[in-house]
DNA sequence: TCGTTTAAATCAAACGTTTGTTTGGTAGTA
DNA sequence: TACTACCAAACAAACGTTTGATTTAAACGA
């Protein structure tokens, strides 16, 4: 849906989910917003009920159905640890892909945590953190994964791995010249993540 | 140095490096900060010739310090790789344990760059990669570690792992029971990242 | 050692903008 | 008529900064 035959709710949803990643919460104006959305400043307040609102049901609509998206397939239950594992690393860049605003908006609340926000983050993280962990667990007890490990530790590495790159994501494409790299690939992600560095 | 012992100049420092790491450049005021270093609200003018000015001292001191700090050291130079990268590593902790504020303060940058700072941070951040990035070649050359991976994507693994938990740091001390999360080892980091999670 | 001078440090108050929000009204639709 | 969507304008509060006066402290000449 392009932005022209959106309605004035939704242009204000889509170019504030934009600007917020770009700048953050506190470095935007709504009239920021509304001039680059191309409706009147009062529209925040009439249709969300002021910029806390905005803020709220941005993430609202993106986390939460992101948290959803992640934990919820079924096709989790029956698949063995290691290839869970490889979907799950699947589906989180696939999902960092076609929502390349979330993670920023996300780190930014985890850098900056607010009694607003704060609960609802540690909800849905705790939530993803529990099915990595588990199938972590699941591995090390059917002896696939190491046992000198927590699970905990594996899930850390797992989200770590996957979600950094989406922080520098936006520091690189202000610059992207000056370093010359080159994007970096899943299957090297889960290779590092499973095998490590060393050879063997 | 406690507060009472501190100048003006360095009572502003000290408090807007915790504050902006805390809620962020824009979301801390220069009453906010003043208030809380018990100075008068001119004085940041005064001092730093502005907002903006104040920002640009702490991040010269703090980022600028701990890039030398990271890529200087002699003892660099005469290590092996593997041996090198576990220097690095616990190097990276360190100054994280004794800076806490840093990594906030340089991740949210990276997160929203502005033209005023992201050329500083990129110029910091090359050559940290680039300290990294040579030594994982080395050690593929050496075949040390694996030839079917890019020195540029041990690296990233390398930051991401050591560095994600920092920025997660903020919101588990917020609420911190709701997840029973002990703290991550750093030789369980470099575990993972030298030998993977799968068992041998 | 004394009073005087000079400059730096600090202050309360005010400055002009920008902030988020509200108001009162208009146009269009059912 | 009743209701929704939208608008220009105004609102008080907060913003970063500047001003002009006052205090502090060091430097100086006698």
């Amino acid at each position: 849906m392009s932005m022209e035959e959106m309605n004035t709710r939704e242009r204000i949803l889509e170019t504030a989910k934009r600007l917020f990643a770009d700048r953050s919460f506190e470095g935007v104006s709504i009239r920021d917003i509304t001039g680059a959305a191309g409706v009147n400043t009062s529209m925040i307040s009439y249709y969300f009920g002021g910029k806390d609102g905005l803020y709220e049901a941005i993430f609202d609509n993106e986390f939460m159905s992101m948290v959803r998206f992640l934990s919820d397939s079924d096709a989790l239950k029956n698949m063995p640890p290691r290839e869970r594992i490889i979907y799950l690393v699947d589906k989180v860049v696939e999902m960092h892909t076609n929502h390349p605003d979330l993670a920023r908006l996300l780190h930014h609340e985890m850098l900056h945590p607010t009694r607003m926000y704060s609960e609802k983050i540690v909800k849905g993280v705790s939530l993803l953190a529990e099915t990595f962990r588990m199938t972590f667990q699941e591995g090390i007890e059917k002896g696939i994964f190491r046992s000198d490990l927590k699970s905990f530790e594996m899930s850390y590495a797992l989200a770590s791995i996957v979600n950094y790159q989406f922080i520098f994501s936006g520091l690189l494409s202000t610059i992207m010249d000056n370093l010359n790299v080159s994007k970096v690939r899943t299957e090297s992600l889960i290779s590092i993540l499973l095998e490590g560095i060393e050879k063997r």
